[in-house]
DNA sequence: CACTTCCGCTAATGCGTATTAGCGATCGGG
DNA sequence: CCCGATCGCTAATACGCATTAGCGGAAGTG
């Protein structure tokens, strides 16, 4: 490891223009504050050779002594590779991507974070979080201890959908999944469904509970909406026990056990949404095959992204005020598996 | 702006642990050479102390006062969002962020790069280059001037594709794109193939004069092996000419022009590859919606970016040696649209 | 002409770390 | 018992930049 060569500094630039370092960095930050001042024809003479040398500053300096860097850190919590959930992410990186790249910031994408207890580990050893100004958290599930340490800390951060308090507020960018499915099973009370079944995978994390309180919240109606945890590979067993409740419609959680059990039901002879409707509650985190639109709805996951960079920047300059908390509006997806019970219609 | 809060640094370390600054840098960073001996005790009370406060060194400080900071840059010269070439990308990027997690890297993705005629540019006012031990350069046109600036710098890097001398040798992982087309050229002379078309785009990137040759050399048994410029759009009047050369295989470098010409083809009344074979040259860059299996090869994109990484880390530490161009075969893809010309064999 | 004000700039310092020369203490050998 | 070697550690410095107090000179004021 020979240390790299040396480059071209602030002193090379004020030695070639006659004038001192502090003179560079001044003209360098644009400072015109009314104590600091710098004739025009040194100003220029400065900027002469600036672009004769094709200086730029280095960036860890800068930070040190400044304290900002225009870099944002991405911290990605699902583990390695190759994993399909990515493409999940992917949506969310492209609109956080987007809106650096509109403010002028570059992005750190802590890879080198190591995977503890299955799951990537913010706080290690080596972490270099600070030479970020703030980061972007994404992943499904968030550990609280970790921001309850950023909280602490008092660096600045957003999460990538909604999060309970871990130590005071947690600034977010989510998704309004209670009013999505809230509205969702307001609307197969209308269609006719009195007995409403909540799918969910057992999951604790936020984003399960939220369409599980929009699912009671909209489901007021009904004589009946009770909850169950099932996983693509018991589709059978869930179907046969949506029947014995009598349930007519389903509000999956995971976009791969809608589609099992949507299989599950045509195999036992039964018709969707004509005998039992399926109500997807997401995108599909794994890319599963099926040429069936699913009613439901959309996440608006690249929106998401920009605003998560967006509240971020607030959070980093003080200036975000209360608006630190975001829940966006999810599309309704009108797809083919939602319908009037005990009706003979087939799906399309 | 405030500046963030302070947080805990060496000397608040040394001061708990009642030692020196120097003495807790010595022990965060295992130094354990001849010359410098730290007391077990002692290494011990200050990691002690370091456990409980958390501590983590400041990445800029450090990379100041060292040089390195495991963080690799990666450039790409694809302009803005929304692309649907953004698809192309991914899978080196999934190979660079793969290899970096295995060597404790985090990944800089240099967002902030301004648009100047149409193509980013890396060095410009304020870029954050320098942040990086090194950088990964990504993009179907790599600027010339830039690599001859890098290269004159002394800055590391390693373009992903193949890339000719700018000033000095360029270190690339590239696809050999050469070989794959040779033998693909090879094969469809052995079939009987006699006149031969190679349908470029036009373009003077090494990737497309890396297929030409590999072309012309695998063609040699051929009686004509001639070389036009096409794109989808202008199918209809591609097919033509390739029928009035009296060519039956096309080897195509755009896969949407691939498409298109096939399905030209077809409303020609012409068989693939019964009359006319066509031949892809690489993964589409976009995505082209068709049910046909090209004949054709695979370019290693994610194994590119991961050797990328690994290449990289050889440059920065100097370890490289001669090893700093690769390309790495492509695996031929046996499709439907190669065959015996004259065959009345349609495809399947 | 003395005195203040303002202009244009610089010297000095700090940011947090890595590195090295070298200091005092202990130890071993003769 | 003295001297050199070794051990364990620290003081000092550099890295490149941003920031601020303040300096010398010019201009303005009475």
């Amino acid at each position: 490891m020979t240390p790299p060569p040396r480059r071209v500094t602030q002193r090379d630039i004020a030695r070639m223009a006659g004038v001192s370092q502090a003179t560079v960095s001044l003209v360098l930050n644009n400072r015109t504050d009314a104590d600091v001042r710098i004739a025009p024809e040194t100003r220029d003479r400065v900027l002469q050779v600036i672009a004769e040398t094709g200086y730029a500053a280095d960036p860890a300096a800068r930070r040190l002594a400044s304290g900002f860097n225009r870099i944002i850190g991405v911290f990605t919590y699902e583990p390695a590779f190759p994993s399909g959930s990515r493409d999940f992410f992917h949506p969310f990186l492209l609109g956080i991507e987007e809106y650096a790249e509109r403010v002028g910031c570059d992005l750190l994408l802590f890879t080198s974070a190591p995977v503890v207890d299955g799951r990537r580990r913010i706080f290690h050893q080596d972490n270099r979080l600070r030479l970020a100004d703030g980061c972007i958290l994404l992943g499904r599930e968030i550990d609280g201890a970790e921001l309850l340490r950023l909280n602490r800390d008092g660096f600045p951060y957003v999460a990538v959908g909604r999060r309970d308090d871990a130590g005071g507020p947690v600034p977010y960018v989510g998704a309004d999944y209670a009013s999505a499915v809230h509205r969702l099973a307001e609307r197969a009370v209308e269609l006719g469904h009195r007995r409403l079944t909540y799918v969910g995978m057992g999951t604790s994390a936020e984003s399960s509970h939220d369409r599980r309180s929009g699912f009671h919240a909209g489901a007021t109606g009904a004589d009946s909406a009770r909850q169950i945890n099932a996983a693509a590979e018991t589709a059978d067993a869930t179907v046969d026990d949506l029947r014995a409740d009598g349930s007519t419609v389903a509000f999956v959680e995971d976009f791969a056990t809608a589609v099992a059990l949507e299989a599950s039901a045509l195999r036992k002879g039964l018709t969707v949404p004509g005998d039992l409707s399926v109500v997807t509650l997401g995108d599909p985190t794994v890319p599963v095959p099926t040429d069936i639109t699913f009613t439901g709805f959309r996440i608006p996951r690249e929106e998401m992204g920009r605003q998560a960079v967006e509240v971020l920047t607030g959070v980093i300059d003080g200036s975000a005020g209360g608006l630190q908390q975001r829940l966006l509006p999810c599309e309704l997806v009108e797809g083919d598996t939602l319908g009037v019970p005990g009706s003979a219609a087939d799906r399309r």
